[in-house]
DNA sequence: CTGAGATCCTGTCTGC
DNA sequence: TGCAGACAGGATCTCA
């Protein structure tokens, strides 16, 4: 389901937990994308949480001797609830429970993943992470470093979590738009100045929809359940056959790896 | 090593 | 309305 800012909107609505005692854990079902580790309960009930963090799209919760990786995959949503609270949702399979509250971890498709693990950055799916896109190390200088030995068309290219980190489908899609940039362009005939403008478009983009509560989603929804949060202006994604926003041209939608994408034939090159 | 395609899974929407 | 088929926000894996 999500990209960056729909992991760093659910971040800011569980940060509630941190210093919170977790009291126990509970899965409801543990064939994820990955076999949830039997023993979590044992390992991390009755620990306190340290803090809560993103790393790429994964939400990692310290709790001292031990760190919670959680992963959203296509469709998995967090939610808070009052632990009095006995209703369930088909596909709620982890909860995370609190003194007064709990943590609902639904994912209808299972692409998401919960682990344990003693030290974070050594784990096998963060350990070979690439730049945070609104750091300061993912510069144009850094992609035009990395894009030169790459044969991959440009918007795979910047969807793979090694090169830089959170950015998925539908912002791919928009970056390369306001970059003016083609996707199905080859890495490396890429530009110094057009890496220029995909590393400032990213931050930018990315920045926005976090602003506005990070859905770009129809089902995403905050952890709070919160109402009133706006969807990011889209101005290629779902658009097929509709007209350019900036030119007079059309939106087309064509497949790369799989994956739909959309741009304007007229004013990207 | 790289890159392309298949794959995991359920829900929703479209067209016949 | 029923049902088959296409498609969906991710990312790993398998194979050439």
């Amino acid at each position: 389901m999500p990209e960056l800012p729909e992991v760093e909107t659910t971040l800011q609505a569980i940060k509630l937990f941190e210093n919170k005692t977790l009291s126990s854990v509970k899965i409801n079902n543990p064939n994820l994308r990955w076999l949830v580790d039997k023993s979590i309960n044992k390992k991390i009930s009755n620990k306190k949480i340290v803090s809560i963090f993103r790393r790429a799209k994964y939400l990692i919760i310290d709790l001292c001797d031990h760190y919670l990786i959680i992963h959203l995959g296509m469709s998995g949503t967090l939610r808070i609830m009052n632990r009095s609270d006995n209703y369930f949702k088909k596909h709620d399979h982890a909860e995370f429970i609190f003194k007064n509250k709990k943590l609902i971890y639904n994912d209808p498709r299972r692409f998401g993943s919960i682990h344990i693990t003693d030290s974070y950055k050594d784990h096998f799916l963060i350990n070979k992470l690439g730049p945070e896109p609104l750091s300061r190390e993912f510069s144009g200088k850094y992609l035009y470093s990395v894009i030169k030995s790459s044969n991959t068309n440009i918007k795979n290219f910047i969807m793979n979590q090694k090169n830089v980190v959170g950015i998925g489908n539908i912002y791919a899609s928009e970056i390369l738009f306001k970059a003016s940039i083609k996707p199905t362009r080859v890495a490396k005939s890429i530009s110094m100045h057009e890496c220029d403008l995909i590393a400032k478009y990213s931050k930018n983009i990315l920045k926005r929809a976090i602003k506005v509560g990070g859905t770009t989603l129809k089902d995403f929804f905050s952890a709070e359940g919160a109402q009133g949060y706006f969807k990011i202006q889209l101005n290629v994604y779902d658009r097929a056959d509709q007209k350019c926003k900036k030119c007079k041209g059309v939106i087309e939608k064509i497949i790369q790896n799989q994956r739909a994408t959309y741009f304007c034939d007229a004013c990207q090159n």
